[in-house]
DNA sequence: CTGCATGCAAAAACTTTGCACCGCC
DNA sequence: GGCGGTGCAAAGTTTTTGCATGCAG
């Protein structure tokens, strides 16, 4: 089906580095270091086919663009409202809110999206480096 | 500080008769009938403002536009993946989730957003209609 | 009158896509 | 060599914005 690109794994390994769930944007200008021809289109193709494949995460926060996530275990984002940072955040499964849904929804329930928001701790203390 | 506006009010009162969640292009549709020189980015910086208001809620699903709903009660979203259709869900608070997510955050948690997808009763029985 | 709101259009921001060429299998 | 992947550029989609004019207070 899919073949082996170049590309495609260091975009992975890109991802696979980085704790801040950077944007196509962000995850292009580092990529292109290593493949100066590489080009915007073929970055968001990559990102595109991974989340299908369930390889990285896509965080679709309404904020500004999307952004990516290496980690697939699961897990939780703070949005800071600030400095629009998003960070992780390891809390015991809420899953249960599923069950909840399902008794009240006609329809079949999947699962869900949270994201919190809040303040983060460099924006609480006035400090610029975020 | 902010005038009133008679284009500003229709918005709001289509709003508070729809329970579809429209977007703004199907707003401005419906709005320009009543003021038909309406134009696209009024209807945009409107919803933007009422948003801020807290008179509207904006819905970022991350699948097409964004959504607007007129009821500010508290109350959740499910997303049909197959048809995109957003439906209201009314749960018992889920509020402890946000302590749950404080316990382990270094900063202020101040609230979430949660959407849960899944399968509407219509595309589960393979009608067209939605 | 003064200034926020509007209409219009252009532009910005983000993402997708068509096409010719390239390189994996 | 065939087919999926890439680079490039154009176009698509959604939202924002500059500016002259209009209307509310």
């Amino acid at each position: 089906m899919t073949k082996h690109s170049r590309q495609r794994e260091c975009i992975k390994e890109f991802l696979a580095t980085r704790y801040d769930h950077p944007t196509a944007e962000i995850i292009y200008l580092n990529v292109k270091e290593k493949f100066p021809n590489l080009s915007l289109g073929t970055v968001y193709r990559n990102l595109s086919l991974l989340t299908e494949l369930g390889e990285i995460q896509k965080l679709s926060t309404g904020i500004g663009p999307d952004r990516f996530d290496g980690n697939i275990a699961p897990h939780y984002h703070v949005l800071c409202t600030k400095c629009g940072r998003v960070q992780d955040l390891e809390i015991e499964s809420i899953d249960h809110i599923d069950t909840l849904a399902s008794t009240q929804f006609d329809g079949k329930i999947e699962g869900h999206f949270t994201y919190f928001f809040g303040k983060c701790r460099d924006c609480l203390e006035n400090k610029n480096n975020c």
